[in-house]
DNA sequence: ACCCGTGTTCGCTG
DNA sequence: TCAGCGAACACGGG
């Protein structure tokens, strides 16, 4: 269930694995994850040569040279999607909905069992034609955060703030965690309205946001799962590096504070009622 | 059995 | 007209 952190480690391994190699086949099964193009799409890619891998927000967007022409490809990995690297030899894996076979043996698989992902072909690698990217805004890690546009946007919404947070149109790649674990860092209530923050509470959002990037990154591999082996998110028993979310009652690293736990728009938050307000 | 889930889109509503 | 909300999607794990 990925967000920037863990869609950037896999921008990384795909980096790592394939960049300068030949998909010699691509195949998929058909379902809603290659929708609206449909498996035959996929032909395109069959002897294109990956040249980049890059991560805007939640989406990779891969760069290939085919035999005449670039090519891309979209990749969002939904909540549950990853990409796995197994050998030719070895059994498909539960869940492989995208396989691409690559010229040493190794079969990149894009596995997603709840297929709430996307994989689709884009011709001419024009990502910026995707409707799905064309409301991004400026990736917190990329372009950075435009904290007086964050404030003006904040400004005019009637949304609390942690739900403005996680509008992709705003700071994309912050979903349900980042978004509790960077309001925490700055100290603020996800409840309040996002229209009630000052230009500085802005600011300490946006460093939370950052911090909290950086520092889960750097805990996925610190806790090797940025290795060979797959990326294990959190709710599949891998550890919790974070610092509230999912610690409900347990003590504030702050204060010792118990955790409290709330639901906003049917997503749990975590926050400690006595740092954050 | 039942509830929960790191995401996004669609349709209804005020 | 449109921001905002709940439901839906589909499946595994606790």
């Amino acid at each position: 269930m990925p967000e920037l952190p863990e869609v950037e480690i896999h921008a990384r391994k795909l980096r790592r694995w394939a960049t300068g190699r030949v998909v010699e086949r691509a195949e998929a099964e058909d379902t809603r994850i290659l929708r609206p193009l449909g498996p035959a799409a996929l032909r395109v890619l069959d002897g294109a040569r990956l040249s980049t891998v890059r991560r805007l927000g939640k989406n990779l967007l891969l760069s290939l040279s085919g035999k005449n022409e670039v090519v891309g490809a979209w990749s969002h990995l939904g909540m549950t999607g990853k990409w796995l690297r197994r050998p030719e030899e070895e059994p498909t894996p539960p869940h492989s909905r995208v396989r691409l076979h690559l010229d040493d043996g190794q079969v990149l698989h894009y596995r997603d069992p709840r297929m709430f992902g996307r994989f689709l072909v884009v011709p001419g690698a024009r990502f910026d034609e995707l409707p799905e990217l064309r409301t991004l805004g400026p990736d917190p890690l990329e372009q950075g955060i435009d904290v007086p546009r964050l404030h003006d946007a904040f400004r005019r919404t009637r949304r609390a703030v942690k739900l403005a947070l996680m509008d992709q149109a705003f700071c994309p790649g912050v979903g349900n965690i980042q978004a509790s674990e960077a309001l925490f860092r700055a100290g603020i209530d996800p409840r309040r309205p996002a229209s009630s923050m000052s230009l500085a509470e802005i600011e300490r959002i946006a460093d939370g946001v950052r911090a909290s990037i950086v520092y889960t990154i750097d805990a996925f591999h610190r806790l090797g799962q940025d290795g060979e082996e797959d990326l294990e998110y959190v709710d599949e028993g891998g550890a919790n590096p974070f610092q509230v979310y999912d610690h409900a009652g347990e003590p504030c690293p702050r204060c010792g504070t118990p955790i409290e736990r709330v639901a906003l728009s049917q997503r749990s938050s975590y926050y400690c009622p006595s740092c954050q307000h």
